[in-house]
DNA sequence: TTCGTACAATTTGAGGCCGAACGACATCTG
DNA sequence: CAGATGTCGTTCGGCCTCAAATTGTACGAA
């Protein structure tokens, strides 16, 4: 199994490398493993049932968020699905050049546009939605409901960690030091 | 707080869309969590540790795998970093123009590739990776270090379901229909 | 020794992804 | 009621991402 050991493994050899300094090793495994475990997951949902629906898991994702919420603000869809506006922008495009999404502008504020899905978006999800759910029993299957709770309730006080207290501990990293503009990304005009 | 509340929210949403079909609900928010947690964690390194290196996550990863194995084979590489060879070839390009990663063909099979950290590289990990280690510890600041390894320990074993049973499941649930390619990516020449 | 099979990394095409810049609109303020 | 200020969604540049097709190498069998 290279799964468990490497990263076991790994402590050891980045221990090594660091030559004493101490590390946070429960700390480090948990983040490795959230994000072994996320892309596992994504990986044998797309290869299950969402590739039969020619539909990625981004897209999927936000077909999903607006078939539980009904018709919706791009932003508020952008903020539940977890990816930018403007990947939003691109993947609701995708959407509805294949008839699943619709989107409207809002009625009284001209700044805001709403998604909502087709008929034939509906129709999908009704479809897709259950065997979606069904390899999510699956994935999580050498787990209780006790225990899908517990690690569940762990991971969750990750979240608010970082939603709390994520920018402020930013903030202070930098401590005055410019933030760093990403490389990539639009240019200014000038 | 719009995370958790949501989940809640949604099941019950997801419920009643389905009117009476059964839902794995600690199954869904395990899933949801893991995927929350993920893309946190990842949004808060990225932009505290990384953004100042002008590094993405995946180059991170690739780069703490080398620094970590030494010397290792690209197909090993891209394994444990949980990307496909041909990300892989991507990045790698990316942080040998960089200067921080060098390529080797193997000395006695001309058809392996492998990766090592140049000078620029070792030094750049070894004042990068106790800074990211630090902002794990930060992340799962609000879990103690028994509740780290519970966390981590169920993680695990989502990971190994989906690997030692997560082909054949796939292959069940086709169940001789054809493998439905996916639609982008490279069409044949003919 | 040449063929076939197996396996390596790379190329390719379609799309996801972020965050800064941008233009359109709304709303406050003087 | 005009200008400043703020907030929307979109555009844009540079990467990442995947899997299939492709190219190149290795190695056993005929």
């Amino acid at each position: 199994m290279p799964g468990q050991r490497s990263i076991t493994e790994a402590e050891k050899l980045a221990e090594a490398k660091l030559g004493g300094i101490p590390l946070h090793r429960e700390q480090m495994a948990v983040v490795a493993n959230i994000h072994r475990a996320a892309s596992a997951v994504r990986q044998h949902l797309e290869n299950s049932v969402l590739r039969g629906a020619d539909l990625t898991w981004t897209a999927f994702v936000v077909l999903w968020v607006v078939w539980v919420w009904g018709e919706s603000e791009t932003r508020h869809v952008a903020e539940e699905a977890g990816i930018s506006k403007g990947t939003l922008t691109g993947v609701a495009r995708t959407l509805e050049g294949r008839g699943l999404l619709q989107r409207a502008g809002h009625p009284t504020d001209g700044r805001l546009v709403l998604l909502s899905l087709t008929e034939e978006g509906e129709a999908l999800m009704r479809r897709l939605f259950p065997a979606f759910n069904e390899e999510e029993a699956f994935v999580a299957g050498r787990l209780s409901d006790e225990e899908c709770r517990s690690v569940a309730e762990g991971l969750r006080r990750v979240v608010l960690q970082v939603e709390e207290r994520g920018e402020e501990r930013r903030l202070a990293l930098l401590d005055g030091a410019e933030p760093a503009p990403r490389r990539s990304g639009r240019r200014p005009r000038a």
